[in-house]
DNA sequence: ATCCGGATAGTTTTT
DNA sequence: CTATCCGGAT
């Protein structure tokens, strides 16, 4: 990337009178211009503690923040905030929520817990359905559809919600209900509330909303195709008449439409501020030109809101190849050799190659051959650390201890590890904590839990409350590292794993619970947070900030989280109709009437979804297809994706497209003889 | 309360 | 083929 700043980035950060809408093409250099704004803003007077980037991960949050750093020194006390959407709610949220009912330690309830309650407010068993159902409650809390008004509209399509959320059915509305109920008698909230729940306390209460317009002076928001309805008026609030604030986006890279968000948002940034200035970034630092032309035909099948042409100061580049493979086994060879023998060519790190690919499902295959091959690699995206069931269980406790309303974290912690308390005992808690309208936590300690509970079952349970009292007591003072340790020790975590798994999972295990304490201890060194501190913002992290970037080693990772990054040699496998376009893209699941828009709408996101995937690649990008794959039981032809024809190149052109594992191989070995003789490998 | 076996389903992306 | 779920036994 150059030094100097192109004429359109110059602009979009010298800018700052008014609303500025900054269309950012794939590899244009946008954090570049968020971070030189801000040092712009600050270095004309702005307080630095007054702007505020909003990032939607909390990776590009560090990698801003880092960024940042590097270009401006300044003071700990007056930082710009630099955070994920979430994350602002959450800190408005606690600062503001008790006027909206909302206890300054609520906790926050991940996908799985959500998952939990609603299973048991369908009393369901299935839990595909209660899938669906969580995921139209999602949608309807990001379009700002209160349950009341769910269950209102059901039948009619009411102005501003979308065809697929009103066509839910009444049960899923009436789940949505008690789901809310539910949340509130936890005083927890889920990731949706995060925004949801921010903007309807700023909208009731003047004084708040004036209170964060004060705080919050300048507004730049990174990935801003990505907002959905309830962000847009999120931003909208805090903004305010002033309209100090710059939206960073590329209307090519929306593929976040399932989860909400809408392109509207950028046709409705024009209609709420007229005088908005638009600047489009055009230039691409990135790709060669070969892969910049077959991303622009690709997407040039796509309408367009801002049209732009990418173009790029770098060579033509080699070519794309187009791989057709027999099944993903031989994908996954073939893959494997071609980044052996590239890596070897080019004199390249394992670091310079990445393998992209539409579901997490799709990483296995590719692990097990770089397995066999002995070659590094790094999964990003699939599980998280915090999902993990060690680190689950400790934030149960560490949940409880922060709020002791919090249902699903006192149920999960009173039983994990065993402590003779089980399902029977929590009914009968359960059912007269519900009657007496308190926790379960609280009902221990009534007196008329005696009536329905034996002291045979009270007495570990109100053990084990006077446990979590004492070091809820500890974890607001004492500093975080010993209070963890000890917790981890009292409830005898460590002989639980080795009870529980042989002696090699045990000790992976409790590998991870050493990282995540060590973690903990870390943490409040830095900054001094209390244990109390850190358990309120935990769920919103998805990964320990010690994973490695910089070790050498493939990086295989989902689409939509490679969203962001860029890398010298990129592999999109399974490249095919079902898959990337995905199936549930390609047929309508409910739709009664065939809605032709709906589905090429979808379509749309999918090719975006390629569009970003091609868009990683700096110098190669190789594509692959099956011609099998096998599903359940039996092998199920595939044909390639439209993608590939739409982008101009040719599924199976003749010769080398079919190579194999086996010819790729070859090709290796004859390169790494070749190196025992002293020939010079000339190749670019 | 936990463990083990058999049966069965498995369609996508994430804060 | 594999992960998860359910039901039975201990």
């Amino acid at each position: 990337m150059s030094n100097t700043l192109n004429p359109a980035q110059r602009e979009a950060i010298r800018y700052r009178d008014g609303p500025c809408l900054v269309i950012a093409g794939a590899g244009s250099g946008k954090t570049r211009v968020i971070t030189q704004k801000i040092a712009a803003l600050v270095g004309a007077g702005h307080a630095p503690e007054s702007i505020a980037a909003i990032t939607f991960t909390n990776k590009a949050a560090r990698e801003m923040e880092s960024r940042l750093g590097s270009l401006i020194k300044l003071e700990s006390r007056a930082r710009p905030t630099v955070c994920t959407f979430h994350s602002l709610g959450m800190q408005i949220l606690r600062a503001e929520g008790e006027s909206a009912g909302l206890k300054r330690n609520f906790s926050i309830l991940d996908a799985d817990d959500s998952l939990g309650i609603i299973t048991q407010a369908l009393g369901t068993t299935d839990r595909k359905a209660a899938r669906a159902v969580q995921h139209t409650i999602s949608l309807w809390k990001n379009a700002m559809v209160d349950p009341d008004a769910a269950i209102g509209t059901q039948g009619s399509a009411a102005p501003g919600v979308a065809a697929n959320i009103a066509a839910a059915n009444i049960a899923t509305a009436h789940a949505y209900r008690d789901y809310a109920a539910t949340l509130a008698a936890y005083q927890a909230v889920d990731f949706d509330d995060l925004i949801l729940r921010p903007v309807q306390l700023l909208r009731d209460h003047p004084e708040a909303l004036a209170r964060w317009r004060g705080k919050l002076r300048y507004l730049l928001v990174d990935e801003y195709q990505d907002t959905n309805a309830t962000q847009y008026e999120l931003l909208k609030l805090l903004v305010g008449p002033r309209a100090a604030f710059t939206a960073v986006g590329d209307d090519d890279q929306s593929i976040y439409g399932w989860r909400g968000a809408t392109l509207e948002n950028l046709r409705r940034l024009q209609t709420d501020y007229p005088e908005l200035k638009v600047i489009k970034l055009e230039q691409n630092y990135r790709s060669s030109n070969t892969i910049l032309g077959v991303a622009n035909a690709l997407i040039g099948k796509n309408p367009k809101l801002h049209e732009k042409k990418l173009w790029s100061a770098h060579g033509v580049g080699d070519p794309v190849t187009v791989v057709a493979c027999e099944d993903d086994e031989k994908e996954a060879e073939s893959i494997v050799m071609r980044i052996s023998a590239a890596r070897f060519e080019r004199q390249a790190k394992w670091s310079d190659f990445a393998v992209l690919y539409r579901g997490n499902h799709q990483a296995r295959v590719i692990e097990q051959t770089l397995r066999k091959e002995k070659i590094d690699y790094v999964l990003s995206g699939g599980q998280s650390f915090f999902e993990r069931t060690e680190i689950r269980d400790l934030l149960a406790y560490l949940r409880l201890i922060a709020n002791d309303d919090d249902d699903p974290a006192f149920i999960r912690a009173v039983t994990t590890p065993k402590r003779g308390i089980g399902t029977t005992t929590l009914q009968a808690l359960g059912e007269y904590a519900g009657q007496r309208h308190v926790s379960m936590f609280a009902a221990l300690f009534e007196t008329g839990a005696q009536t329905r509970l034996g002291p045979r079952q009270l007495e570990p349970l109100q053990r084990f409350g006077e446990f979590i009292n004492r070091i809820a007591w500890r974890a607001a003072r004492e500093p975080a590292g010993q209070v963890i340790d000890d917790l981890v020790r009292a409830i005898d975590y460590r002989e639980h794993l080795f009870g529980l798994h042989d002696d090699k999972t045990a000790t992976q295990r409790w590998q991870y619970v050493e990282d995540f304490t060590g973690w903990i201890r870390r943490r409040a060194e830095e900054d001094g947070s209390t244990l109390l501190q850190q358990a309120q913002a935990i769920s919103l992290l998805s990964q320990l900030d010690r994973d490695n970037d910089d070790v050498d080693a493939v990086r295989l990772t989902t689409i939509h989280a490679a969203k962001g990054l860029e890398f010298p040699h990129v592999f999109v496998v399974g490249c095919e109709e079902g898959i990337l376009p995905h199936r549930g893209s390609i047929d309508d699941d409910e739709g009664d009437p065939p809605d032709a828009d709906a589905i090429s709408a979808r379509i749309e996101e999918e090719r975006r979804l390629m569009y970003v995937a091609v868009t990683r690649a700096q110098r190669t990008l190789t594509l692959s297809w099956c011609q099998a794959r096998r599903r359940a039981k039996e092998k199920l032809g595939c044909t390639p994706s439209r993608f590939i024809e739409e982008m101009g190149l040719s599924p199976s052109t003749a010769g080398r497209t079919t190579v194999t594992g086996d010819a790729a191989r070859e090709r290796l070995g004859r390169l790494k003889a070749m190196l025992v003789k002293p020939a010079p490998l000339a190749e670019k």
